[in-house]
DNA sequence: AAAATATATTTCAAGCTCAAACTTTTTTTG
DNA sequence: CAAAAAAAGTTTGAGCTTGAAATATATTTT
């Protein structure tokens, strides 16, 4: 059996067990925690993934976009999605062929800009998400399941203040 | 419009203002704390694949597999490796050839069992794994630096029991 | 108007990811 | 022991991801 896994574990390599600062203490209990919460987070993915793989023959990725795409009625362009998702140009042109290519989401030319188009979801698309979306918020109820109202206040809370003092440059939508 | 569900917008828009269950309160304060721990996760983790990238041109999968095989002397089989690390075989398999082209790992032959092989940090892995290492802790620290060693155990804690409710198919490796 | 610059998006190459299919080798079993 | 089952790894195909380069198109400078 050579399980349990922890990725990182570092092991205290001080030649001298003497020296364990207070600042030392903070930071090893912080990569603890930052890799427990990567597991976890990990672990929750990967159920949503699958589930959406199963019962909607979806991906996380192509979730997202429509998502996003379902908080703006009148569509949104590509530089903006990207922005919005915070993932790379690129990136965004794919998943959204494919979605053309099921009917989920039209580009439409925007009148002024021939360089642009809006990205918008289909009444296809909106009616699919839809049902999703409701599946997302019972597995993830069912996957976070002993957390408490009030506990979840609380993490919202705190992991604002992460996202907020990370380089947060001010998405643009 | 059918905007219902935006998923990462939780207002409460039912048709009438009727009935908010408990139930559906805890499950919508849920859904607010996944997404927020999931964004906080990326940004994270986009941050500690930028610096990786830069500074030791590397990736986080290579970075995690030689995390993995950091903490066994001996080696690990590849099944083990992605028992250890929860990705698929297939997977590891890429990751370790291009470890290997690198000159951070080898494959060793198992004496007994044509099949297998193990696989181990070469000296130069090991001393490229600790500088790595090295940074990783301090980049950590710094990315979650206004969290406090109290609430490190705390997160830690409740990490750890989203982490064990979830099915966990009791990791062989 | 021509040139330079900025914006919007796509294309590309390299790498990560999974599930499924496939070898090869070892173990089990009838 | 030979056939079947199980185990260890690799290959494959589709999709996601990034950063960089390439294409257009728009806007601003000169």
């Amino acid at each position: 059996m050579i399980a349990e896994n922890d990725v990182t574990q570092t092991k205290p390599d001080s030649p001298l067990p003497e020296t364990e600062t207070p600042r030392d203490a903070a930071s090893k209990e912080r990569l603890r925690m930052w890799l427990r919460m990567l597991k976890s987070t990990r672990r929750v993915e990967a159920a949503l993934r699958d589930r959406l793989r199963r019962e909607f023959g979806s991906t996380l990725p192509r979730f997202d976009v429509m998502a996003a795409l379902a908080r703006y009625d009148d569509g949104l362009k590509m530089s903006a999605l990207s922005g919005v998702l915070r993932v790379s140009n690129g990136n965004v042109t794919g998943i959204v062929d494919r979605l053309v290519e099921e009917g989920l989401v039209v580009r439409v030319q925007v009148p002024g800009d021939r360089r642009a188009s809006l990205v918008r979801l289909t009444r296809k698309g909106r009616e699919t998400f839809a049902r999703q979306a409701e599946a997302h918020e019972s597995w993830i109820s069912e996957l976070l399941g002993d957390v408490s109202l009030d506990e979840a206040r609380m993490f919202s809370d705190r992991f604002d203040a992460i996202i907020k003092t990370d380089t947060d440059p001010e998405q643009t939508a």
